[in-house]
DNA sequence: AATTAAATTGTACTCAATATAAAATTAATA
DNA sequence: TATTAATTTTATATTGAGTACAATTTAATT
């Protein structure tokens, strides 16, 4: 915990914006949940321990740390914009049914086209939405719960 | 004009949605144009022959041929849903400078990945972001214009 | 042509995200 | 470690894409 926090640390202060107690702590969150946690999500998480937290500055913050490349949004669903750790490379998987999002490993570098030649390309996202096992699982039992 | 426009209706008539001149128009006006136009293009563009569309009608719309799987979403960017037909597979360039989205054509049925086992996939979506050929010579004559 | 079902329209509304400006905190300098 | 300058936070107001709703109009069915 302390260890990672230091980490974290170091990284804002390799990219040059100057750390806060909010700001580490908003990257703290998203570094210790795998979860994809949207704005909201992680506002109300915080709030509990910063009462005074602002939403503003979570957005502000998200923004920020978007800007220099440490976080990065995912935007699968439509009005759920997400928030993930940048630098591993992986694709996202979305199930339709239980809503949780899953990182799954894919080697990115090898994407390419022909229409690209002459592109310059600096991200590349994978997104992929269907029925995670578990669900798969649930709607097989339970043929009847057709909701969603 | 006319055979795309009859084209259009029978698709329409296959999926069992009734087809008023609005639906028509809108999803003409996404074939025709493959610059994976916004609600808010659609609805500016149309309200020129319809003046009394709604933008509510837009949006409805938009919704129910994706619903059917006519057209589909195009979500690289915050705050802005381009819509694009659906059936042909290729992946999504946005450049980050001109604002621009480029097709490019990929084998979208190729991208798999051993941690998804046991998950079932129904959609996959590829996106890339970077500069396109164009901006990529404009910014080379023209270093100082560093906007956006 | 009459009836029924579905779509359009305009308005009001929601809600994520942004803008703003004052207060507070962090960084930089002596 | 004070003091000043630069950022950040905060609260509030505002924006704008998208939705909900209820009345009207249009399309499908008999």
């Amino acid at each position: 915990m302390k260890p990672l926090f230091e980490d974290l640390e170091k990284e804002l202060r390799k990219r040059g914006i100057s750390l806060s107690y909010q700001r580490l702590m908003i990257l703290e969150y998203i570094t210790k949940h795998n979860t994809h946690p949207t704005a909201e999500e992680i506002f109300t998480a915080l709030n509990r321990r910063i009462p005074t937290l602002s939403k503003a500055t979570v957005y502000n913050n998200l923004r920020t740390l978007t800007d220099v490349g440490l976080i990065k949004a995912v935007k699968i669903e439509d009005h759920e914009t997400r928030y993930d750790l940048k630098g591993t490379r992986h694709g996202h998987f979305k199930c339709t049914n239980c809503g949780n999002i899953y990182d799954f490993c894919l080697d990115i570098d090898d994407l390419t086209s022909n229409d690209l030649k002459g592109f310059q390309i600096f991200e590349k996202e994978v997104y992929f939405k269907g029925i995670c096992p578990q669900c798969v699982l649930k709607k097989g039992n339970a043929k009847e719960e057709d909701d969603e």
